[in-house]
Formats: structure tokens, sequence, C-alpha cells
DNA sequence: CTGTAATCCTGCGAGC
DNA sequence: TGCTCGCAGGATTACA
């Protein structure tokens, strides 16, 4: 499932590959994505197009082009964008191939299409209007207002977590990595935490995401980065995927619970619930 | 405000 | 061996 850290992972991977590269040719499959292609009144053209540079907020990468627009890719759950020799076999779910200058291909998989690729006329209102959409970048919490807005909240932590306006980029793999590191239980809600728990709560999300990101991400199945690479982060996972193995910590069995519909494995004993 | 569930979609593994 | 079923869960939306 890629979250910060594999787009992160992406996007330093693709930028040397990218950068200064200019896009000759579209090949796009006939199967629709997450979001149109073309957005309602942002018909611009990507041919002959120079990659100026890429950025990456939460689990967005923005392709800022020449000429004023951007492209906007989300790899959902399944997504695979990567840069290729244009010799390279087109796998099955290939659903963009942006031809570049150099010989090499730009190619966007996804199997479960729950991704999208958009192409917008103007990047610096892209940019904005995500901006605008999504809460901080976990290296960018500004303490005393995440302490406020975590004991201000009635929800649970990992709905909490998960909600992409208030820290942005962190996914279930990652929420569950970070409760556990901070001692907390999934299902505890916001109210009951202390300013002390907040803290380790927001230090425990930033180390999280920086160490999964110095392995390159994680990878359960699909994801690869911007060169194909797999992720390493899951030989490093805690408690995620880890249901009836002992807890590093304590060798208590993790347990799995459904909050808000999605699986949370937390250590029973090191993550009491408040 | 908060929570639940459905929606999109394919691959895979468990169970029969 | 081949079938069905449940599950995976990011973002959004509808509804209680």
């Amino acid at each position: 499932m890629p979250e910060l850290p594999e787009v992160e992972t992406v996007a330093r991977d693709l930028r040397p590959l990218l950068v200064g590269r200019t896009i000759t040719a579209i090949t796009r499959s006939k199967l629709k994505l997450r979001n149109p292609w073309w957005p309602a009144g942002e018909k611009t053209h990507l041919l002959g197009r120079t990659v100026l540079a890429i950025h990456r907020r939460a689990k967005y990468l923005r392709l800022e082009l020449t000429g004023g627009g951007c492209l906007l890719v989300h790899l959902g759950m399944t997504g695979q964008f990567t840069g290729v020799p244009a010799t390279a076999p087109t796998e099955t779910h290939t659903h963009f191939v942006f031809d570049l200058d150099d010989g090499r291909q730009l190619r966007f998989r996804d199997a479960r299409r729950f991704g999208s690729v958009q192409l917008f006329a103007d990047n610096t209102a892209t940019a904005a209007a995500l901006d605008s959409q999504l809460g901080w970048e976990p290296n960018d919490i500004n303490p005393a207002d995440f302490t406020n807005g975590v004991r201000m909240s009635k929800r649970v932590l990992k709905v909490l977590l998960l909600d992409q306006t208030f820290v942005a980029g962190v996914g279930n793999i990652y929420a569950d990595e970070s409760l556990f590191r901070a001692k907390l239980h999934p299902e505890t809600r916001g109210v009951k935490v202390s300013n002390a728990a907040c803290d380790q709560l927001r230090i425990a999300i930033q180390e999280v995401i920086a160490r999964a990101i110095e392995s390159r991400g994680s990878t359960i199945r699909d994801y690869v980065g911007g060169s194909g690479l797999r992720g390493g982060f899951q030989h490093q996972f805690a408690v995620y995927g880890r249901t009836g193995e002992p807890c590093p910590t304590c060798a208590t069995a993790i347990k799995v619970i459904r909050v808000a519909g999605r699986s949370s494995h937390f250590c029973p004993k090191c993550q009491r619930k408040k």
C-alpha cells in the first residue's frame, strides 16, 4: 500500500530519470482510473512538455511541466509509477505509457485502478488546492497544534491518524506502527491522551516515517519504487501483519481488530486502551 | 461532531 | 482441480 514513504521513494527514484526529459508520445488504456485524465476545464497538452521538477505532497506526486501545467499522480492501493527502458516488456494493467526523449518510458501500472493520473493546466493552482485539502507533512507538524488537535478530538486515534486533513501521508501500515511505537491503543480517544503521550505519538509518527523512507518503503505485494525496486521496511514491522506473532518488546501475541473498517494490529499488553 | 457502510477494483488464499 | 468467498484498504460520499 503506497503511503508517504513509498511515494517519497518513487519521487527520489524518478527525479534523476525524469527531470529535464521531454514527453514525446503518450499511450493510454481505455480503462478508467479513479479520476478523469482530463478534469473538466483543465484541457491542456502534454506532448513536447519537459519535466521541470517532481514534488511529493502526502501520497501525491506532482510533475511540474514546462508551459505551466502539471501531472498529478496518486498510486492508490496497487499503483506503480516507473521509469524503464522502452524495450522493457509492457506488463498487464499498464494504463499509461509516456515516451521520453532519451529512449526510456514513464509507465503507470495499477491492477485495482484505485490510483489516478491527471493533467492540470495550472501547476501553481494545483499545488495550492492540494495544500488546502491536506494536513501537515509528518516532518512539519506543529507540536502544540498537534497536541491540541488530538486532545480536542473525540475520535479514536487510529481514525485520527488516517485523516489526511490532520496529518497527511499516513496510511494503515504506518498508523499501526506509529501507535505501537507510542504505546497507544488504536481505539483510545484523542481526548483521553495526555500532553506527554501526544508528544510521543508525534515523535513516533516522524520516526516511523523516517525509518521507512530509509528502507525505501514497504512492499507487501505490489509496491515498487520508481526504478522497479521493492521496498524493505516490511522486514521491520513491529505489529502490522504480525497477528499472533510475539510483540518485539514483551513477546505477547499481537492482536488484530477492526477499527473504522480497517484492520488494526497492536500489542494488547504494551498498548492499553485509556 | 462522530460513526458506519458502501463504492470503486483485482488478486490471492482459505475452505470445500 | 476448480469453485466461491472474504479480504486487502485510499479516498469519497451518503446517511444515521
